[in-house]
This record gives C-alpha cells, structure tokens and sequence, in this order.
DNA sequence: GGCACTTGTCAACGCTGTTGACATTTGGCG
DNA sequence: CGCCAAATGTCAACAGCGTTGACAAGTGCC
C-alpha cells in the first residue's frame, strides 16, 4: 500500500493551505485533497499538532540558501527579508516552531549566519548579541503583525487597507485628530516597504 | 432582564482564561461560568473572533494614562514599554490583537497618542507613519517572542537562558563557530533590557 | 501458503461555533 | 395602569471538527 507518506501529506496540506487559507484547514479537507480517508493521515502522524510542527520546518528550509556575499549590512537585510517571508508563508505554524524546545537545524543556521556577519563587519561580542536579539524580534513582530494579511490576495489587502484608512479618517476628529490627519498615510506602501524601512532604520541605530 | 453586558461577558472570559487557560476557553464554558445559556453571548457579540479582540482591547486598558510629559522620545519609549507588558501580561489574547489593525478604543489611544507625539516633534505626515508602524512592529515582535518565557519565574528564565546558552556552547565549532564563540554573551540581560536596547537603536534610526 | 505488520476505511464519540424559532423581560408611551 | 416594540435569554438543532477503535486490505518475509 502505502500510497501515503510524511512528506506527501505535508505537501499536501501546505498547498491546502495555499489555497482555501488557513482557518478553512482540516483533517477532513487535507483527506478529500488527497483522495484519502482523513483518519489514514493519522498513520503517519500522532496529531493534527504533530503535522501543522511538520509543515512549519518545511517552511523553514532553505532560508539561508545562496545570500549575496555583498556587504554584510545586505546579506543581514536579505537574510531578515527571507525569515520574515518565511513565517508569512504560514504564519500559525511558525509560531509553533519558535515555542518548540529543540532549536531546529535552520533555526541554528540563521542564528549562526547573522552572528558570522555582524562579528566580520566588527561588531563586539556584547554589540553582536544585542543586534542579532533587535533584529530578530523586529523581523519576527513584522511578521506577526502581516500574518493576518498574508493569506489574502493582493487586491484585497489593498482593499481592506483602504477601509482602514477610511475607518481613522471618519474617527472623531476632536478625539483623534492626529489619527485623522494621517489616515491617508498610515499603511504606506506594501507590508514589505514598511518592514524593509523599519529594518533600514534600526540597521541605521 | 439585560443580566449580561459586554464588560461583564468581557471579564468572565478572562477569568476563564486565566483559569483554565486559551486552550480550553470555549462559548458554552463560558456560558457555564457566567450561569447563562453560551448562545446568549451572541445578543452582545457578533461571534466568538469579536469577543476574542473585546478581551485583548480590554488587556490593554490605561496603558496611555499617566505618560510622563517629557520629551516624545521619553514618552513614545515608555508606551512601547507599557504596550509590550500588556502583551506579555496575557500572552494568549496577545495573538489576537496584533493580527488586527487597532480599531477599539485603547487601541485606537495608543496610536493617536503615538502619531501626537512624533508629529509634536517634527515628524512629517509620511515620516511618522513609517515611524509609528517600525515602532509597533517591534514591540509586538518582542512580546511574541518573550511571551513563551513571560509564564516563568524569574529564576526559571534565566535557567532556560542559561540552558540555551548551554545548548550553544555545545555546537560543533567548526560548523557554527560564531554561536559557539558568542553564546555566553546571547540572551544578555533580562528580556526587558534586550527590548530596550533594540527600541533605543530603532529610535536612534 | 501463511503469518506479522503496516496502512487504508468506516462508523462513531464528544466537542465546537453558530443559527433560527420561541419565550421572557424591559422600557417607553398613551 | 395597559400595550406594544425592542432587547435579551432559552432551547433545539445543524454542520463541522479532531480523534479513536474495530475491521479490512494490502505488503513483505519465512
């Protein structure tokens, strides 16, 4: 038999994500897309759990894949640009690869890249720490905070990021009048401009 | 009749978390904890999601009182601090919020506070967007990181602190050279401390 | 062939969020 | 007061969920 694997399910469930979103995710559609009784996924894995920490690893590999060897303020920036795409992908299941106790291999890797770049360009050992910590967190709260987008087309984020807009520009100007002033410039760009500016800026301190 | 009100809804559910934890909160154990029928939570609230962001807005209450007068700096560094604290105060609603743009009412003070302050201090329309988003993008990506750890005791944090750092000095050197050399210096200082640091640099960019 | 083992299938359990119909209470108004 | 409308509480029910246990079908090995 055998007809289902590990990594077959795991693929198939991502592309159900990919597809329908992750709120419409079940055990009972991730069968239906494999043509498969849903129960017979759990041969191959304990939990619904145990496959959505499967797919966060798959999500994970190959981040520090081929990073420009420019300097090491691009290599850093790119490097925080592919996390961030990274947990964007699928957002739910990188947080449950962060709570994970056992730091994973690609967790390791990014940790490993990023501290090699900071000491090269002259970074001491404290200043080298403190600045992996700040960009990390940075990339990983930009990262949370789009989540909720990522699953969305780009026409509809445009979409609900005009309603936002419209919503601060109808508040009551007597209560938020800065708000108001600037409904029209908050969300400025896409999520990843104002992400890559804030990395810019911090890279900059 | 009108036994039940949102506040009231509101704090019951947040007992039930803080009791029970996220996990197992669900309609009818609340509706049991509050004595009532668990569908006549949806005279007050649309669905369970708009419950969930009520008790997350609710979390964040009075982080905008009191802010010291001094300079925007002072004041936009403080609120960040009091913003990732709620966060970490009830790390399970803290998910819940950030995937949101802020439209309740703390949410919708802190941002009007926040924009007051930057353009107070020269900062253009475009400028203090930018801003405004870097700065939240941060705090938040800090609380989501630290919100696993924000369950322990002081002592048993910088225990885990220590076994990581443990976990690092271990590594193969010759693959990760840079993490084994730095792992006394990762994780300095309390979480708080590393938080500030990176807000300091941020503001600095 | 027969046996052990893995894997797929099916029905079922208890749980979930949510809805629509119905009953009750409340508040305003003559 | 009585009356009506709105708001709120109650109940049964629906569709869906993750998961389990019993059973069937296929696979590899002696």
């Amino acid at each position: 038999m055998a007809r289902l694997t590990r990594d077959l399910i795991v693929s198939a469930a991502i592309d159900v994500i990919d597809r329908h979103g992750y709120e419409q995710f079940s055990v009972r559609k991730l069968g239906e897309a494999l043509d498969a009784d849903p129960t017979a996924i759990y041969r191959h894995f304990r939990s619904r759990d145990e496959l959505l920490r499967a797919m966060g690893d798959r999500c994970l590999a190959g981040v520090v894949d081929d990073l420009p060897v420019a300097s090491w303020r691009d290599c850093v920036r790119e490097l925080c640009v592919r996390i961030r795409a990274a947990n964007l992908a699928q957002p739910a299941l990188a947080t449950l690869v962060r709570g994970a106790p056992p730091r994973h291999d690609n967790e390791l890797q990014i940790t490993e890249t990023i501290l090699a770049r900071l000491r090269d360009a002259g970074f001491g050992a404290e200043a080298a720490a403190f600045a992996y910590h700040a960009l990390i967190e940075l990339t990983i709260g930009s990262a949370a905070i789009d989540s909720t987008m990522a699953s969305e087309t780009m026409d509809g984020r445009t979409r609900i990021y005009d309603e936002w807009r419209a919503h601060y520009a109808e508040l009551d100007a007597t209560i938020f009048p800065h708000s108001v002033e600037l409904a029209a410039s908050l969300y400025p760009g896409t999520a990843d401009e104002r992400f890559e500016h804030a990395l810019d800026r911090l890279l900059d301190g």
